[in-house]
This record gives C-alpha cells, sequence and structure tokens, in this order.
DNA sequence: ACCTGAACACCGTTCAAGT
DNA sequence: ACCTGAACACCGTTCAAGT
C-alpha cells in the first residue's frame, strides 16, 4: 500500500546509489520492515514477496541479506525483545513485587500482539520476553528463592502467563463458530451441573484480573519455600 | 506412504461402486482420514492435495464433501474429541479430585499431541477438551465452589495446563538455536542473580510434577472461596 | 558484493464440465 | 448426486547470471 521505500529511522546507511542496480538495503532494513509489516498486519502478512516489494527489491535480496523466513522470523523478534524496556518494578512486600514484574510480561505481550502471536506460533517466546524473565528472577532471588526452586517458581509462573496470553490474543476469525470455551458453555445442556453455574460458564472471564489472581495464588504459594 | 485407500472402521458405507467414477467416498471417511495423517504426520501433513490422494480421490472432491481446510479441521477435532473418553476421576479429599480431573486434560492432550497441535494453533483447544472441562466443573461443584466462582476457577486452571501444554507439545526443529528459555540462560550472564541459580534456570524443568504442583496450588487458592 | 529472472515444487480454492 | 480437469492466485526456495 505504501509507497515508503526507504527503510525508516536506521541512522547510517544514507541514500548511496539510490536507484540503480544495488538498492542500498542492508540486514538492518530487512529485518526492521519485517517487524514494522508483523505489527501493522499481521504474521500471515510476512511473506518474501511482499517483504521483498515493500523494500523494492526482489525476493531472492533477501535471502543474501538476512536468509530463509525463518531467520528473518528469529531476528524480528530478536529485535522487539530490544525494543521492549523493562519497566519499574513496584510493589511493598516480595509477594507484590514479584507479581508485578510477572504482569510486566503480560502487558508487554499485550502492547504487541502480532509479534507476540508470531513468537508464540514460532516457539520464540522465551526468546521475545528473556529480558522481562530475568526482571523476574531477579525479585525471585532477592525474595529469598533461588537455585532450583527459583527455576520452577519461574517456569511455573511464566507458564502461567502464557497460558493466559495464547487466551487474551486469540483473535476470531469473524464467522467461525463456537471456539472459545463459554461459547461452547453456551450452547450445551449438562447433567450433573448446577443452572447458575453453567450460566456463569457461558460468561468470559476477565482475563487480566484472573491472571493477577492466578500469579498471586502461585506465588503464594513458591514464597513457602523461601530462605 | 500406505496403498491403503478403503477408510476404516466406519460400518456402513461398504464397497458401492469402487473402482468405478464414483469413488464411494463420505463425509465420515474423510474426516477420519483427515484425523489418522494428522495423527500420524501432524499438521502439516493436513493438505487437500495429500488427504485427497490417501482417498484416491481430487481434492475437489473434498469440498464436495466437506468443505474447506478450515471446516475438516474443525471436523477432525470434533472427531477426536468424542474418541477421547473421560477417565475415572480418583482422590479422597475434593481437591486431589479436582488436580486429578485437572490433570486428566494434560494426558489426554499428551496422548494425542499431534492433533492437540493442531487444535492449537487453530484455536479450537477448548472444542477438543469440552468433555473433561465438563467433568472438571462437576468436581468444582461437588468442592462446593459454583457460578462465578467456578468459572474463573475453571479457567485458572485450564489457562495454567495450556501454558504447561505449549512448553511440553513444543518440538523444536532439530537446527534452530536456543529457543527454550533454559538454553537461553545457559548462554547468557547476568549481574545480580546467583550463579547457582543462573545454573539451576539453564537446566529443563520436569514440566509434568511442575504442572501438578501449579495446579494443586490453584486448586488450594479457588477453594478458599467454597461454600 | 549485491541484486535480478526464471524456474521448481508446492499451496488453497473455484468453476465449468462430465457421468 | 458425485466427481474430474483445468485454472487462478498465491507460497518458499534455489540457481545461474548479470553488474
Amino acid at each position: 500500500m505504501s509507497p515508503d521505500i526507504s527503510a525508516g529511522d536506521s541512522s547510517a546507511a544514507a541514500d548511496t546509489d539510490r536507484g540503480t542496480r544495488h538498492a542500498g538495503i542492508d540486514r538492518d532494513d530487512v529485518v526492521e520492515t519485517a517487524r514494522r509489516l508483523v505489527e501493522t498486519e499481521g504474521p500471515d502478512a510476512l511473506t518474501m514477496r511482499k517483504l521483498a516489494n515493500e523494500l523494492g527489491v526482489t525476493p531472492t535480496t533477501l535471502y543474501w541479506h538476512v536468509g530463509k523466513r525463518e531467520d528473518i522470523v528469529a531476528a524480528v523478534i530478536e529485535r522487539q525483545s530490544r525494543l521492549m524496556a523493562v519497566r519499574e518494578i513496584r510493589g511493598d512486600t516480595a509477594a507484590e513485587r514479584i507479581v508485578n514484574a510477572a504482569m510486566h510480561t503480560w502487558e508487554s505481550a499485550l502492547a504487541h500482539p502480532r509479534v507476540t502471536g508470531l513468537a508464540h506460533t514460532t516457539g520464540a517466546s522465551a526468546m521475545l520476553q528473556l529480558p522481562q524473565e530475568i526482571a523476574l528472577v531477579r525479585e525471585l532471588d532477592a525474595a529469598g528463592l533461588s537455585g532450583d526452586d527459583a527455576r520452577d517458581a519461574l517456569r511455573s509462573i511464566l507458564a502461567t502467563i502464557a497460558g493466559f496470553l495464547v487466551l487474551a490474543l486469540r483473535r476470531p476469525a469473524p464467522d467461525a463458530p463456537a471456539r472459545t470455551s463459554h461459547e461452547m458453555w453456551a450452547g450445551i445442556e449438562v447433567a450433573g451441573v448446577d443452572e447458575t453455574t453453567r450460566r456463569a460458564m457461558a460468561e468470559p472471564a476477565d482475563l487480566e484480573t484472573l491472571c493477577r489472581t492466578s500469579v498471586a495464588a502461585l506465588v503464594q504459594h513458591w514464597l513457602t519455600l523461601a530462605r
């Protein structure tokens, strides 16, 4: 759509022979353009031809500068992880600070849903949120959790957040029927379950609140192992 | 690979004019063959041409009997969910029975990793595990959790299990580098983190044990709202 | 060193046509 | 009613060739 060929805000690499046989594109331009493409149009829009078109080059050029699509995806995620700043951690008690640090991964994921989705389908979410993960480990350590206990607590907390993120980032295809859990409960009859319970099941949950509550419960559990 | 054209154990639909212009295929054959294809070769192997080939027909025929690929996927998952029997729930206390019921979703997912993976990428995991979900709600109800509290407890528990399943089902491409969290921790230096902690982070976790522990902690939390 | 053109082996989907 | 053949608009990737 946008005829904007130049690759944005990278400081160096000015207009060296633009328009000649050399496009003047470097690896950084490819990765950043790919990242923007994902962020604005979603993971499916990241095709070699579309990306090449955006840069004003041929798909083959991408292979020379970066590599195959998988490599471009990895580079995009690594770049995005550096763009996501680690926010200041607040809280008076150790538990509060841990929950706060944990919810930072939730927030930064929701702030970039499409890149997060890409990372998720590629199995590279760990790479994307490594900085937040480190910050979280520091808080666990400060609370007296170290070694294997710290690792188990970390994995437990992050797995739970990841599970909620899957639910939160699911953008339903506008036509498709009954995919979410509460939609399915709306259309069934179940024996042995209270009717008010069944109706509650048919309502969507407040995922953010529920995620925080769940994480808090886990933190409370893991802190019993501290010191 | 296998030259087995006939579509297995569906009772009706015998050999009506096999080999003529009518292939004698019906909707059930398509869905079951698709399901087996996913189970043996994974979600990526489910292409219209490959599935048609397996059935000895043309891709277009699939559109007549079932519909587009998305429809076939939905039918496969719905069929698989009926194939997965709900196992008996054990446990002396209410908490034990809830954890046991919850872990049934973990086990049945791991028993069919490829179909689960397909359901996961399609956002249809809820459809796949609806029977186990209902069984779990019955246990929550029996423990004195009903209405909104039961719903929140259910979503919390299932999200956590889903998060762990994502980790457990991730089959790493044989070449790809450092994708998992512990692999990344092996290759970095971090200030402010204990060295023994860092080494612990570089070790993989026992996901099943950790999942059960986490679910148990959540159950303990939610049961405080019971009655 | 950097980039193009053409080609290969795939996809999902549609549509007219056959029996 | 059931199925085929041909075609369209896409994919990722490779490879020889150009400047």
